[in-house]
DNA sequence: ATAGGGTTAG
């Protein structure tokens, strides 16, 4: 640094950064160093975790004024303090930066640090690098444990793996804990716990920090048993575990479902042995909720002295999953402060549950209060959606995510196209997959699956093709869905080669979904002996799935003891499965042994077994209506009523006759308050068939409304029957296509019809 | 003068 020969009088006014000006100000350099150093300006900077933005400008404005800006130590003071602060802004911090001629490397790693944890730590990693090309000195065992968080904050292996390169030239660097701690962890981020374990074992005296982030980089990395026996390794060895070790450790047991060693941990933190963190109670009430135990998770809450919105949230989901919604609710609405998590949270649970509806009224009460949805929101939105088939609903919320810029990120882009494919919207779908910039493995199978439900097993496998040729590895769910598609589309030779490349050619083993595709793909084909074969060659004892494909083969080729043989294996399973029953008498119906089918209902009314109740929703204008069989509490209910009775006279009007071959179903009073029925009815304009008939229509609007009417009554009414099937009997689809109207369909995973939307674009119905 | 590890929703 140059002598300054100048007499002391503080500078007036701000100097303007000028990197090539490394002189330090105009006065005494040793007089002011000491003045800079002493002054009690920097007194104020001491506590900078209490100083908030505008304390700081304050000082700034003094140290300005006082001309320590023009020294590097007090600069430095200034900058760690606006850097460390609880809400830093980053921004100003860089700022002082540049304008601090010649920094130090304390200098350099203040700032480095600050962008490490900062929201977009590839400034730090910029800084790093400038550190390296511009300035005379060379990183230090404080540089690299920042440099390498930023690293691990972005996953950058390349970059992190490239200062672990820099850190293994130094004797001093790579034998310094820090640093390796900070290796292991950042290691663990990029989710590789081999190489984060590697670097553990190098650490010559690790101290708890490293056993910490080895624990830590096993348990994030699923392997719960490894993470368990280090931690007992640690246990018996002279580091003792501290508070952090046993979130970790909690966090396993609860992964694994282990409740006797998470009540052991919970005794063991309670002797005091281990320091109470707000972190660790929250860590402890998740183990008891995924064991299941809430009464434990119950008395360890409400022994909490703080909660935040964490363990509230854990409470609410422990509620939830156990099927206790009515407390999960008042868990939300007692909560002192709800974030977006709470609400995803609640949202999700409903969505999995098989509760789409409620869902979805809740994310609209989250429209109405203050809250945001972000990408979780939406993901389980857009789920529920599938679910109910609300595909107005999903579209609104693609509209949503356009207009306020959502990243869309491989998990959304999946959600869209299984809610267009699920809501019948299979073009759209499409458009989506289009669109996507980049394509991971679940976007790949969510197209493939959409493909598969709508019949176009071809266009399934193409697209296979495809992946592959964009070196995209498949996984296990690629699989099932184009073992899906080839059943759909009846390609049993393409279904065979499929799997048995499974292994060979993919390295992945066939589970027992995928033998039960197979089942399901030779049994519709009539090959039920091979079918019965793949059931019987099952790497695990198969389950009712695999039973339930087989009976279905039955059942079409009318194999009344293979059929049997499947139908009691799978009752021993599911006792209660009222399908299994159903299949099998249609089974006996059809091969006109009607002494079995008696038989089968007295078993089946002494067992009481009972169909679940049928539910079926129907989508208008937004809001999603639910109707369960012979539903009589609609509002509407009279106008329903009226719809359907003036449906079925005109269906038969029209030569329609009920399928009765299937079971039950017979009275036409009864299928009147079938759920789809219910639900398509109130979906239905009152004046559809105002001064009409189907016979002698004249004006082809109100025609086609007839026909979508009479359309949609007849594949509801024959709900059992394939929507493709329906649309290619049904050539009066055209005319729905070329109106107004848009209709559309939801499918399940065997493309039989869920849900029928119903709506036109700029005029109602 | 500065350091590292941990919990919820998908």
């Amino acid at each position: 640094m140059a002598t300054q020969i100048l007499p002391s009088h503080p500078p007036a006014l701000p100097r303007t950064h000028d990197p090539n000006n490394s002189g330090c100000g105009r006065s005494n350099h040793l007089s002011v160093r000491r003045k800079a150093e002493d002054h009690p300006v920097l007194a104020l900077l001491d506590d900078h975790r209490r100083l908030d933005a505008d304390s700081i400008r304050r000082i700034h404005a003094r140290m300005l004024r006082l001309g320590l800006l023009d020294h590097p130590y007090s600069a430095s003071r200034l900058l760690a303090a606006c850097s460390l602060s609880p809400s830093p802004d980053l921004r100003y911090a860089r700022r002082v930066f540049d304008h601090i001629s010649a920094p130090n490397l304390f200098t350099w790693n203040i700032i480095i640090r600050a962008h490490a944890s900062g929201p977009d730590p590839r400034l730090a990693l910029l800084l790093f690098s400038s550190l390296l090309r511009h300035s005379p000195h060379s990183p230090d065992k404080f540089t690299f444990p920042f440099a390498i968080k930023a690293a691990a904050e972005l996953a950058a292996l390349r970059e992190g793996a490239a200062l672990h390169a820099m850190v293994a030239k130094s004797p001093f660097l790579r034998s310094d804990v820090f640093v390796l701690n900070s290796l292991v962890h950042f290691y663990a981020a990029c989710g590789d716990s081999n190489l984060s374990l590697r670097v553990f074992e190098k650490i010559p005296e690790p101290d708890v920090v490293s056993w910490n982030s080895a624990i830590a980089a096993l348990a994030q990395g699923g392997r719960w048993d490894e993470a368990l026996q280090l931690f007992e390794e640690m246990d018996r060895g002279k580091v003792m575990p501290n508070d952090v070790t046993m979130v970790s450790v909690a966090s396993v047991c609860g992964k694994k479902g282990d409740l006797e060693l998470g009540k052991r941990i919970h005794s063991y933190i309670e002797r005091g042995e281990i320091k109470q963190s707000l972190i660790l109670d929250n860590a402890l009430l998740d183990m008891f909720v995924k064991c299941r135990s809430l009464a434990d998770a119950e008395s360890l809450f409400d022994g909490m002295t703080t909660r935040d919105s964490i363990s509230w949230t854990t409470m609410l989901v422990g509620y939830a999953k156990s099927g206790q919604f009515d407390a999960a609710r008042r868990v939300f609405d007692e909560m002192p402060r709800r974030d977006i998590a709470s609400w995803n949270a609640l949202i999700s649970c409903y969505e999995q549950s098989g509760r789409p509806k409620e869902a979805l009224d809740l994310f609209h009460e989250l429209q109405h209060a203050d809250a945001t949805p972000d990408q979780v929101t939406l993901v389980a939105a857009l789920s529920a959606c599938s679910q109910l088939g609300a595909l107005e609903l999903g579209c609104w919320i693609h509209a949503y995510m356009e207009k306020n810029n959502f990243q869309l990120n491989y998990h959304l882009t999946t959600s869209l196209i299984d809610m267009y494919s699920k809501c019948g919207d299979l073009d759209k779908a499409l458009r989506v997959f289009g669109c996507a910039s980049k394509r991971d493995v679940f976007v790949w199978s969510a197209m493939i699956a959409g493909l598969a439900m709508h019949g176009r097993g071809r266009e399934a496998l193409d697209l296979f093709e495809q992946m592959q040729e964009a070196e995209v590895e498949p996984n296990t769910v690629t699989f099932t869905n184009i073992l899906c598609a080839c059943s759909h589309a009846g390609l049993v030779e393409e279904g065979r080669l499929c799997f048995s490349q499974m292994l060979p050619v993919y390295g992945i083993s066939p589970t027992a979904d995928h033998y039960s595709c197979m089942a399901d793909i030779l049994g519709r084909a009539g090959l039920l002996e091979e079918a019965r074969g793949y059931v019987e060659s099952m790497p695990t004892p198969p389950g009712a799935t695999a039973w339930g494909a087989l009976l279905g083969g039955c059942a079409i080729h009318k194999n009344v003891e293979l059929g049997e043989l499947a139908c009691r294996r799978l009752l021993e399973l599911e006792p209660r499965n009222h399908g299994a029953y159903v299949i099998l008498s249609n089974l006996y119906a059809r091969s006109g042994r009607w002494d079995a089918v008696a038989m089968l209902r007295k078993v089946m009314k002494e067992s009481s077994v009972k169909k679940e109740a049928g539910c079926s929703s129907i989508e208008v204008d937004g809001v999603v209506h639910e109707f369960l069989v012979g539903d009589i509490s609609h509002p509407t209910k009279e106008k329903i009523y009226l719809q359907l009775e003036d449906i079925a006279s005109r269906l038969k009007a029209a030569g329609y006759v009920p399928d009765r071959k299937e079971e039950d179903d017979a009275k036409e009073k009864a299928l009147c308050l079938h759920s789809e029925n219910l639900a398509i009815a109130s979906g239905l304009p009152d004046d559809m068939f105002a001064g009409t008939d189907p016979d002698h229509e004249e004006s082809s609007c109100v025609t086609v409304r007839v026909w979508i009417g009479l359309l949609l009554a007849s594949v509801l009414l024959e709900a059992k029957q394939s929507w493709m099937e329906a649309k290619k009997r049904v050539a009066v689809l055209n005319f729905v296509q070329q109106s107004k109207c848009v209709l559309s369909c939801g499918l399940d995973r065997d493309g039989y019809l869920l849900q029928v939307c119903c709506y036109t674009r700029g005029e109602a119905l």
